[in-house]
DNA sequence: TTAATATTTGAACATTTATTAAAGTATTCG
DNA sequence: CGAATACTTTAATAAATGTTCAAATATTAA
């Protein structure tokens, strides 16, 4: 057995491990913001959104990433998709981040 | 320029970026939880609250890219390395997360 | 049906990260 | 001093990520 705080187990460590992979990414944090501003947007527009180095099919690996890490939703409109947020709780990590100092 | 949240930068969203990379792994988590709990610890203590599979070389490692991410501070006494939370609010991330759905 | 638009997928490659073992440094104790 | 303890560093290797391009799919429009 384990001195560990008893509330923490391996499976719920792996599981927050795996969605903040899924957003340790400068381009995925944008992508984050843009869509806290806007949402939902569509890969092309969003892709505009993030700047002039932004490929569409990079912005593509990076969105389904996010979607398999239960950190976006999708919806297909037409020949478009359309992402959203798909728990606004997590942009609470934004604030985590930023009050902590520049290192 | 760019139709992006005008608040952000890319330097922001880079430095934001680095941090979540420094604790986006099970064992960096655990750590945090651990040190969350009982602040400070040294290396061999934090690798036995850890677990079975904790080699000492490889705690040092995961300390060392928290410290130099800004994450951790560590203060020497002796020949043990007391290990801290920098900055406490980033703890909120755990919140952030654990609120989020299961992926 | 063909062409055009929007997005995804797969492969290839470079870069980064994680893990382990072995050697190195620092501090204390006999 | 020399041995023991605590930790760090380096180097080697494996595994995961990020980026790009080309090809594939899906939808709509001509």
């Amino acid at each position: 057995m384990n001195i560990t705080s008893p509330d923490i187990t391996r499976d719920q460590m792996e599981h927050a491990a795996r969605v903040l992979k899924a957003i340790a990414h400068p381009v995925k944090l944008e992508i984050l913001k843009i869509l806290a501003a806007a949402e939902p947007l569509d890969v092309t527009t969003l892709c505009g959104h993030v700047g002039m180095d932004c490929q569409i099919s990079m912005m593509s690996h990076h969105l389904a990433k996010m979607k398999d890490n239960g950190v976006l939703t999708s919806q297909k409109q037409g020949k478009q998709v359309f992402y959203s947020i798909a728990n606004r709780n997590l942009l609470n990590i934004f604030n985590c981040i930023e009050s902590c100092g520049d290192a």
